[in-house]
DNA sequence: TATAATTCCTATCGAAATAATAGGATTTTA
DNA sequence: TAAAATCCTATTATTTCGATAGGAATTATA
């Protein structure tokens, strides 16, 4: 399961590519009422969004949030990085937070690995196929099915 | 990430697998040194994987665990879901633990919710493939691989 | 029949992670 | 200068995880 963190991060995430249109910034408190996020918890996210890169923020009185990369440069699998940690199940078959399994004999012929190796390029591929950009898509694709 | 609980429990199932040529069982105490798990924690392991019908066992002395179902009906997914509960990342899209999401507005329509359905069903399609017999299959191939 | 060796079972513990809140510093507009 | 927003650090309560302790029940065998 991912963290309630990571969920709540890619709903304003998703908020704020459809709210956005105009650069006048979101502020939080707006963000947390219409995605039923607790705000002091949403506060803490969008700061971690923000020094990732993903969003910007205007300070003081008028201030706010809004993206800082285009909605089909943002996916759920960095969001779910910056969050989580790594998407693998295993610390052994993760690319940028490698570890070795203190338990395991031979890595290069260990079958269990191999099936999560495949787990995991399964997983990363759909989760960076996911933008920002194709998560509304598939939403208005259900809209339009529902009628 | 899995948990060690799931990790030992399919180490200790391969190993099963692969020793018990006979029918006579194998001891706690051995499995345990063989795939370095801690004594005590990997009895609780296999209690576990006992009540679940995957393991029988006899008691008392020249006792010791062996596999009850044969290799080919034991799956890595199933003995996920019996330590680590629902293999899906969101609540929302599990089959056997379903909840809903409580800040969610419209599952139906959710674009989320279509992203996290889709990595749910090709990691358990995965998962429910690599049995037993699947996991000394890749390693058998590796090992020849690495000749 | 006693003993040794094993599984079975329940309770407990410490450490880490998770979800969330508190409180104030800083910045900006008006 | 006041109001309203983000920024930042610390703290807390709860749950989960990894592991151990200790003894009861069971069984082969000397």
């Amino acid at each position: 399961m991912i963290s309630k963190k990571t969920k709540y991060a890619i709903n304003a995430l998703v908020y704020l590519a459809k709210e956005n249109k105009g650069t006048e910034p979101i502020q939080i408190s707006k963000i947390a009422e219409s995605e039923n996020i607790p705000r002091k918890f949403l506060e803490a996210i969008l700061l971690i969004l923000k020094n990732a890169g993903m969003l910007s923020s205007r300070k003081g009185k008028t201030g706010g949030y809004f993206l800082h990369k285009s909605p089909d440069e943002i996916n759920i699998a960095d969001v779910m990085r910056l969050f989580d940690g790594p998407i693998a199940l295993l610390p052994c078959v993760t690319h940028t937070y490698y570890e070795r399994c203190e338990e395991c004999k031979d890595e290069a012929t260990c079958g269990i690995r191999s099936v999560f190796a495949d787990v995991r390029n399964e997983t990363v591929n759909t989760l960076k196929n996911a933008t920002l950009t194709e998560i509304m898509l598939r939403a208005e694709l259900m809209k339009k099915e529902k009628k």
